[in-house]
DNA sequence: TAGATTTATTGAAATACTTCAATAAATTAA
DNA sequence: TTAATTTATTGAAGTATTTCAATAAATCTA
């Protein structure tokens, strides 16, 4: 993973909400809707919309549709990736 | 490792002359002095001292003052419990 | 088809971040 | 002590990010 990549993860992952939302993914066990978040998290839906609109752009989730719902799956691969990026900072 | 602490790491982690500084403490081994850092990258002095100063308030990066100079330092540890967060969000 | 539900988009306001010039503070060298 | 060097601070301008109300778009249900 090059830096430019790296930094974008890095501010996907800045955010104490987008934190929320992938430990929600997580917890949901491989893929979550978007409307169980709305009832989650204290925030208006377009700010979690936005949010996920980060965590996509940033491809460190996934999502694919299903009827008018969304599902949101995490890309384990890209965080084993930002890991050796990280560990490669290491001295 | 806490959400809110990975979140100000992520933070500073996520600007392109942070991670280019972070780089920089690697590549000169061990420590490095904010005067070489001033004739490496491109910015003005008190932007670096600003992400000097962020990467501080991390505790990626810890400084030892020699005279005039300023050391710095990685904090590896810091980076492993970093990544043990990030590892802790795949499913 | 009409209304309800779920998600996305737009635009505006508020907040946060980045950058630099100017300058201060601390230390070294002459 | 004076001048030079290194780093930090302040304040202001520009840019980016976050948030929400309003609304659009897509799909489902009755």
């Amino acid at each position: 993973m090059d830096a430019k990549k790296a930094e974008k993860i890095s501010k996907a992952l800045a955010d104490p909400y987008r934190l929320t939302i992938l430990k929600e993914i997580k917890k949901s066990k491989q893929c979550l809707y978007c409307v169980d978040l709305n009832n989650t998290i204290n925030l208006a839906q377009p700010s979690i919309a936005h949010h996920l609109k980060l965590l996509i752009d940033s491809e460190l989730v996934t999502s694919d549709k299903e009827g008018r719902n969304v599902r949101y799956y995490l890309n384990n691969k890209l965080l084993d990736e930002y890991i050796g990026f990280v560990e490669g900072l290491k001295i």
